[in-house]
DNA sequence: ACAGCCATGTAAGTCGTTACATGATTGC
DNA sequence: GCAATCATGTAACGACTTACATGGCTGT
């Protein structure tokens, strides 16, 4: 229930509405946690009924209502508890590895264009984390700002140290992967130049 | 629908019982995309009512059946359409690096532990990765064996190299998180001696 | 008036986890 | 006789995806 933890963060920094925590989300944890309004919105209803945060609700317009959250002492707690919890190893699941593994049923064409869609993806990502770390780097995010201003100064150094270590990482492991889709382009190549050009077309089935 | 994909290229390579795929799903792609027994049988029944696949049942005992699945044609055009299909991006999940970036509310030894952790569980990957490579790389392996024994000489090579690529590419990413986590290490002790050493308790919650 | 963003939800379906359950065969 | 491994399932639940649905506010 990793969900709940990423929001439990955001809600430590300061009471957020559901539609701004979900901006606030999109620009922060979702660079490692991703989720969509139509989870997160149903997650603050359990996360409340669990105690963990309190909202309340202030009409807006006629018939709507905006929702308010804030965390309760029993959400810091789980977040603390969570934190220093064991973390379990996580299933392997990479669509794009599972897919290379089977290239050889498809033509070199098809290799060249998933590798070379592999790394524009990535650099992508490196892009998008270089930024972030950047900013965090400046402490120019507005949650990172909020966070600082209320933590005592001893933690400021530690709050911003252990993301930008996080960040940096997910860039070095973009920059492998823009890498490892590269020497796939040079395989597929060498390939193409030593084999005999037939696509892989099996024997009997029924 | 992965799952359905692996396991189509296991049944490429020659009819097995679900109880061979699942030994044999473990000791290959299950190094990249992992999936339980429960989730494998139900699949199967799925695949075959899909006609990608056909099971003859034999009988096991007095009660029990076994049954045996054999690829299909429309199994065989499935695999490969999925081959030469357009891979999505996948979303970023990952509770090692989001626990990371919460890891002031924790203590520094939590900290430390946790990347101690992670240090050991991806030194374990490595050396999984790197035998596998290395059994790829000697044609060792049983699936391996039996692929390249129906396959046409000329095809030896790509599905070798391909195989060999991806698990190299894991055994990088898996020295990459290692090397993350021994750099999280160094932090931890930096901030300590750095930082005065209250732990972070936060202000004002309801 | 319309576009664009603010704002909050529900519903159906798929995928994945964990636990439960059962019986067969092989070798000691 | 017992343990280990062979062998095949079901069930309940939780997590995630995709699509549908609705209405408010602000500026042009």
């Amino acid at each position: 229930m990793s969900l709940r933890h990423a929001l439990l963060g955001l809600l430590d920094v300061a009471p957020m509405s559901g539609y701004t925590l979900l901006k606030q989300f999109d620009r922060s944890v979702a660079y490692v946690w991703q989720a969509p309004h139509s989870q997160i919105y149903p997650e603050l209803r359990r996360m409340e009924a669990d105690g963990l945060i309190v909202g309340h609700a202030e009409p807006r317009g006629s018939h709507a209502t905006r929702r308010t959250y804030s965390i309760t002492i029993a959400g810091r707690d789980e977040l603390r508890r969570w934190v220093e919890e064991p973390t379990a190893a996580q299933p392997e699941r990479d669509i794009a590895h599972l897919k290379a593994t089977y290239f050889e049923f498809g033509s070199f064409e098809n290799a060249r264009n998933q590798f070379r869609a592999h790394m524009l993806s990535h650099e992508q990502l490196q892009r998008k984390w270089e930024a972030h770390v950047e900013s965090l780097l400046n402490r120019s995010t507005v949650l990172l700002k909020l966070r600082l201003s209320t933590a005592p100064p001893g933690m400021h150094e530690p709050i911003v140290a252990y993301k930008v270590h996080v960040y940096q990482g997910l860039v070095q492991r973009a920059k492998d992967e823009v890498a490892w889709a590269k020497a796939g382009l040079e395989l597929v190549d060498h390939l193409e130049a030593t084999c005999a050009a037939t696509p892989f077309t099996a024997q009997a089935a029924i």
